[in-house]
DNA sequence: TTTAGCACTTAACTACTATGAGTGCTAACA
DNA sequence: TGTTAGCACTCATAGTAGTTAAGTGCTAAA
């Protein structure tokens, strides 16, 4: 445990290194500092603190800069989020200021904003379809067999696919089928849609159809994919910002992480089990370096927002950037970001369900 | 005007830089070329492929590297397509060999193949909607006073967008109206539909709606989406390979012009006005350095290939790498490439118009 | 026209030498 | 006992000089 003029100390190792990207010497901190100690005290301060493994020297002779457990120290006891200035609040309100078609707009210009003013990448995902329920669900022909399924949530997303309908199926039969579909199905959660799908339906729309297997695979396909979390990343090539510029093949390694889309909530393991207890607890987290499970990460930070709208259940928000981001700052706009994000989203609901 | 003999010095210099990287020397050619000649010969004939601008060095005493000049010549009057490994050729029809659903699917998935397969970056555009036909037009209701516009055409792609109806429309006057769009304008091309919008059909609507203007503007819309050009970037990440490690700037531009991808296509100028003769000729065309608009693609090559669907219009696919690519290989590869496209999307097609 | 020979140029590598920022330790001091 | 001045020591960085190897241009001979 640092006493208070180590933590004092280490806070301000952190400051400074955030700011030039250079390892702090002790005669750079004396001056920095807001008290009156010697260049020598703070080496032997800054030795305690090394012995404490909260900071770490690149060389014998060098300065020292935070390691992993210090900025871990720093960010769970040590950090107050700064506050914003009214400027960035103004731009964030406006460029959300538009009118949105979809709740995947919103996300997809929410991680836009977030990149534009942090100068990092950011990741959105859209607030999670606890209580989206299905709104619809259509068949249009397209000559031949095929046939267009469209679901809609009302979340007001759209699921498109096309498929192939067996030609024995006749189009009179499809259409009570799908009636069927709507008429028992429609305003019901789509966890209980799925429910349903593997229980009740398939018996009834034995009456109309002789096998139908082939019409609930449809179903069950397109309502998958519209129940499919939608999460978008705005401002990729930040990250080429914190990478030095020897090491080119992490930058592709990284590069091509995030173009293999599906698998990136997972590894930054954005939706937590509950397990995790931690992370939980504040909206705001912070996961760094060695905690990724994916060692190309080990020089990135990722700070994590989460938010809840009301009756939509919790969205996630989130910037990545190398471990020495001003986190002061940074988690500061995230609290701001994140109330205006809501706002937006709950006032996107409310067109749908009020003025009905 | 080269002789035939610094012709082939320069075919052999274009074949060692693009194997190597490094500029070629006398002494190197001396040994690779086919006839024997001394290396002071080659000196000579070097020396006058300088002064005609087609080869170049990085400084004094260095070896030769083709210019942007001695590229276009190589490519223009040197280059023999090579024949195609008969694995690639089982690799190509293997990842092609899969079920879509939609053409979209196969554009993506085509630039994917591409530059798997080449290790460069590659962009793919769709066949061009000239013979697409409106299949249907719905309006579902998401409660409140929101819709969601859902249109399809016949190439099996559907565009769906939410809107907002003024409440003073009744749901049956709207009902109608769909009706009335489905009645006149499914089977047409897209063109002929955006036409009539223009003359007769706001006069059709005026029986049903009091004032058509706002559900033709968001019939417009959802017209407009679904008839725009949808394009895929496969590879991305590929485009590090060719840069040097130490402008780590020109990377970044270059992502962030990646990243902006409504004006990839027209700088790339992948569709070019018809007046440009020389790429409209030849299916397969290149285009270097210096052709392009931007100053950030000043080092890189781009390979683009026509293809024409029967009764479907023109597609394109191209391969954006450095300048010193493998072109013999690369042309060769994409004759072979574009015909398993072709095959594909015309497969595609005709399970829509055949088995009705 | 081709070739051998040679002087010349240049990038890349190596070895060596400051320079300076920074540390750890000791001894004196409050 | 905590703080500070002083000093020897470490190490990255930058700069200088020398060497090597690849390559060129030019001249003169075949």
């Amino acid at each position: 445990m640092p006493t208070k003029r180590q933590a004092l100390i280490l806070t301000e190792i952190v400051r400074i290194y955030n700011e030039t990207g250079q390892p702090v010497g002790s005669k750079t901190l004396m001056n920095q500092l807001p008290i009156q100690i010697s260049s020598a005290t703070i080496r032997n301060e800054m030795a305690a603190l090394e012995e404490d493994g909260l900071i770490m020297k690149n060389h014998t002779s060098s300065g020292r800069l935070p390691s992993t457990s210090g900025y871990r120290y720093y960010l769970d006891y040590l950090l107050q989020p700064s506050v914003v200035s009214p400027q960035v609040f103004s731009t964030i309100s406006q460029d959300f200021d538009r009118d949105f078609h979809e709740i995947d707009d919103i996300v997809k210009q929410s991680a836009n904003i977030l990149s534009n003013l942090t100068n990092y990448t950011s990741i959105s995902l859209g607030p999670e379809t606890i209580n989206v329920t299905l709104t619809g669900f259509r068949l249009i022909p397209l000559g031949g067999d095929l046939v267009i399924a469209i679901l809609a949530t009302s979340m007001g997303s759209v699921e498109s696919r096309v498929y192939r309908i067996p030609a024995s199926i006749s189009s009179d039969d499809l259409e009570k089928a799908v009636r069927i579909i709507n008429d028992h199905l429609v305003g019901l959660p789509i966890d209980q849609v799925k429910q349903q799908l593997a229980t009740e339906m398939p018996q009834l729309l034995t009456k109309y159809l002789h096998s139908p297997d082939g019409f609930l695979d449809m179903f069950g396909d397109v309502l998958r994919h519209a129940a499919a979390e939608h999460f978008y990343i705005g401002g990729r090539s930040n990250l080429l910002n914190s990478v030095q510029p020897d090491d080119l093949n992490r930058i592709k390694s990284i590069y091509q992480l995030l173009d293999k889309e599906s698998v990136f909530p997972s590894l930054l393991d954005l939706r937590p089990n509950n397990d995790h207890q931690q992370s939980t607890d504040k909206p705001i987290s912070v996961k760094l370096g060695d905690e990724f499970d994916n060692a190309l990460l080990n020089d990135y930070g990722l700070i994590t927002a989460r938010y809840h709208v009301a009756d939509h259940g919790e969205g996630i928000i989130a910037i990545l950037g190398p471990t020495s981001m001003p986190y002061s700052q940074l988690i500061g706009l995230m609290q701001l970001f994140t109330d205006e994000l809501v706002k937006k989203i709950y006032e996107y609901y409310n067109h749908f369900h009020d003025d009905s």
